[in-house]
DNA sequence: CTGAAAGCGCTAACAC
DNA sequence: GTGTTAGCGCTTTCAG
């Protein structure tokens, strides 16, 4: 979004006159009318002229300043896509899982013609994330990843700022969100992990945000149906950055609690984690069975492959960009689950 | 960029009322030309009346249009991002390489103050990469990557777009590209594989695109200097698709030729590649020793650890986005030739 | 200090 | 069929 100094060191066009339609139409000696509907292919002018002024205006690259053209007929076909930054590292966008979501999302927009205004935005402001909506320059927003912010996000959506939210489902929500069915993946990945006989299982990753918490749901639940009960000394709040799965694995060392087992929730949790462990000569699975979230393409080529949770990327992105359009036309669209899967490799 | 059928399915402000400056002017009792000033900070409105108005404007949620603002003012701080596809098999925006260096760019000019249009066009048809610039939405384009279509560039630079291409540098060259040291690039991942024993080196990459043509000729120096004579038979026009690896190594094993290293011209080339020889038995290094290029983060994390070229693509981000500052404000700004590196892991 | 009026580039009644 | 005119939401002379 445009920044506070705006003024200060705008980019004006300093570029030499651009051709207007103004222009076009002195040459084509017509009125801007004429050429306005010539290129629009209205039927109320003239074959004859339609052509000759559509091909001067190819001869001379004129095309419609389409700014002025949605100004006018307060139209607009774009949609801001809206990535938080953790506000305290203001780290790069780099998580493969989030990119790989931004390339769906833009796949889908360019396949119905929209454009797509990438920002970003810290994740302690969500309620910037409107920014472009209330400045006119976009028609809705998909914001990728609700944080620990639900409050702000309902705000928005009290204010009908047509937003559409990557993450979960919470209760009292005035806004839609798209998200995989967090609290079954959870148990998949844990239940599985019971299966080849573990018991000790560890759980990383940060509950306060929602996405999170729901995978833990899932997680209490599997351990609950095989009669295992929670050790909260086996969870670890562990952050999505790089260095989250060294540090967590460290903190249940330094806890010096037992585990054969550990469900991190996102793939770079879990790749980071194993190979901190192996550098510790300590074997997966053999040791300690690993099962991630996401199954970000690293999963796959991985080694071990790892066993993950796919979330539906693909899927995803339309299921996001389909919402939004049906919120902007006022249709009260429902939140999406969308089904995880269980993707058994290596590492469990 | 905008469909054909734009007029069909447009999404109208449907949308209630949005409040509008008249309006504030109105509650406030003043006319638009104080509100504006005074939300603009102009030193000419009295600081009571300011105080006023802008928290008037606040408590009503208002914002200024910067859509009509940016049209009168004949501003813009929009610039587009433009990722081509390949026509015949029109796939995801997937290529980690590709999404990573979107993150860099995002960041880039986030930081700068700037808004990111992110569009995609076929490969073929380039030249419309400029379309964003051509309305009036952009006032430049970050092209990644060229193709084959040097000649499209060139004519649009022509046409002074603002472009700068994430590319090679090409003799006869108008527009402005940043690149990796191609040349130097292949030269050290040859280099390299001679070093360590191997002779049959063989080079995977469509050469008709000029980065892979570069990074060739590097591969073609390397092992002049090493007096080793290029065998054409080593030489496999691999695509940058998911399945490339595994088609040039069976398009090797189908030339029946002897190989015992292999250079691919990007990691996931180099990955399935590996991944395919390993379904053959044939192991990475000790039978065949492969380098790849880019140095996605996968590299890293896949195993064997792959030994690569590393892409500075956080500083390649940066550099686009200064270069695309310098040519908009008219500086000559020179060809950026980035630093590329030789990052030894496991499989060469 | 504030308001009236013109105009950014374009489109759509409404005239002719 | 085509031109004239008004106006999308905003900023900025120019008067007062």
């Amino acid at each position: 979004m445009a920044p506070k100094n705006r003024k200060a060191d705008s980019v004006s066009s300093a570029e030499q006159q651009r051709m207007q339609m103004a222009d076009v139409a002195r040459l084509a000696g017509v009125s801007t009318s004429t050429v306005s509907r010539a290129l629009s292919g209205s039927p109320l002018v003239n074959d004859e002229t339609r052509h000759r002024i559509s091909e001067l205006a190819r001869s001379l690259g004129y095309t419609v300043n389409i700014s002025a053209q949605n100004l006018r007929l307060k139209q607009n076909r774009t949609v801001a896509v809206v990535v938080p930054y953790d506000g305290k590292t203001r780290q790069h966008l780099s998580d493969p899982f989030f990119l790989s979501m931004l390339g769906s999302i833009a796949d889908s927009l360019t396949d119905r013609g929209f454009d797509m205004l990438l920002s970003r935005v810290d994740s302690e402001q969500l309620y910037s994330a409107s920014q472009a909506f209330d400045t006119g320059r976009a028609i809705g927003i998909i914001l990728i990843g609700q944080w620990r912010h639900h409050d702000q996000l309902n705000q928005m959506a009290a204010r009908k700022v047509p937003i559409v939210v990557w993450g979960a489902q919470l209760p009292q929500q005035l806004y839609v969100t798209i998200g995989s069915d967090n609290v079954s993946g959870g148990f998949m990945a844990t239940d599985h992990l019971v299966n080849i006989g573990r018991k000790d299982i560890a759980f990383f990753g940060d509950i306060q945000l929602p996405e999170v918490a729901q995978r833990y749901e899932g997680y209490c639940r599997a351990l609950s149906k095989h009669g295992i009960r929670v050790n909260p000394q086996l969870v670890v709040p562990a952050s999505f950055l790089e260095t989250g799965g060294s540090q967590a694995v460290s903190e249940l060392q330094h806890r010096q609690v037992r585990f054969d087992a550990l469900f991190a929730c996102s793939d770079l949790l879990a790749t980071t984690a194993i190979n901190f462990l192996r550098e510790q000569k300590i074997s997966v699975p053999q040791d300690v069975a690993v099962v991630g979230f996401d199954d970000i393409e690293l999963a796959r080529y991985f080694h071990p492959p790892l066993t993950t949770i796919r979330q539906p990327i693909q899927i995803a992105g339309q299921a996001l960009v389909e919402a939004l359009l049906a919120v902007i036309e006022g249709k009260r669209s429902t939140p999406g689950l969308l089904t995880a899967e269980l993707i058994v490799r290596s590492t469990a």
